[in-house]
DNA sequence: GGCGTTATACTGCTCGGACAAGTTATAGGA
DNA sequence: TCCTATAACTTGTCCGAGCAGTATAACGCC
């Protein structure tokens, strides 16, 4: 371990004016992402206060109108999410007026999620913020640019992948 | 609002009549920042549970080793961080050892944070996480991909901070 | 000096997220 | 068939994070 001095490779000859230099900033890749996440989420949150959802919600709800009701098992698996975190954030959005749930037939371990009428008025809205949300990330990019965001970010999110060995896309 | 045509990001001329093709993907920036926080966040508390931190109290450790004794004003600044997290955030690392409280004699509504001798044993062990999650992160890639990778990133949070007009960094 | 404003830190509350352990139902094999 | 293993979900616990409100100290202005 930590035979990697970073030499080399690292520190290229001539920038001498890094604006990363201590130790407190360990990798700069690492803390970018981090601050990046950052914004993000408290820009989403800000946003989504406004439809009356939190971060994380969202994408629950997203996903419910796209695909009409899912067990939790496949809301699970399509956010990526934890098994925990599911049950509260479904009781909650229930609780709120947006989600219901029906006992599955097939399987009486499993639940159906399902939109309710009502949730479809925020549609619009939600997915009006994911739009707000794209443009303050990739606003005022060109198309070359855009691209090589996404293409940065989508090997960023393999490798990562690729290392949890396995958590939850795990074996 | 805005002038947002976005007019499809990237697909051709001809998306005319829906602006949100799949609406569950809305924006594939916005869902790859998403991704990618979270498979981060997740690898640092896998290895970072290895040593006794939860993610986030590593940060706090490793600009304490690096620049000595804080305020939690500081501090604060420094991680960008909100003032009732860092409250408990700090109070967890007290309890846990690696921390110590000080009265500041300058200002008696601050107190200094300072890293107690036993954390020490931690911060080799701390930058080697880091690292390591940088490696997860960028391995394999020339470093001209790692410039790239790094702007990308750098470029997101300029936008998504300047964004966010007033929440932490605000006037 | 006195008074209002700002700064620092803390608490309460709620949320997503992760881990562990437990419950009930399904599936598979002896 | 029975019995064990697995799957779907639930609850408990702890963590960071954000918002709102509070107490105390410092500053500024009159």
């Amino acid at each position: 371990m930590a035979e990697r001095r970073t030499s080399g490779t690292e520190t290229a000859p001539m920038d001498g004016a890094v604006p990363v230099p201590s130790a407190a900033s360990g990798g700069p890749v690492s803390h970018a992402i981090f601050r990046v996440a950052r914004a993000h989420r408290m820009i989403a949150g800000q946003l989504l206060r406004r439809v009356g959802l939190h971060p994380g919600q969202e994408l629950v709800m997203m996903h419910l109108w796209e695909l009409g009701p899912q067990r939790q098992v496949d809301l699970i698996r399509l956010l990526d999410s934890d098994a925990a975190t599911m049950t509260r954030t479904i009781r909650r959005l229930e609780h709120a007026g947006f989600v219901r749930r029906r006992p599955c037939l097939d399987d009486k371990r499993a639940t159906l999620i399902e939109p309710t009428e009502a949730s479809h008025a925020l549609r619009r809205q939600v997915e009006d913020v994911w739009q707000q949300l794209e443009e303050l990330s990739v606003g005022g990019l060109d198309e070359d640019e855009r691209r090589t965001t996404l293409r940065v970010l989508e090997g960023l999110e393999e490798r990562l992948t690729l290392a949890a060995p396995h958590t939850r896309s795990g074996p």
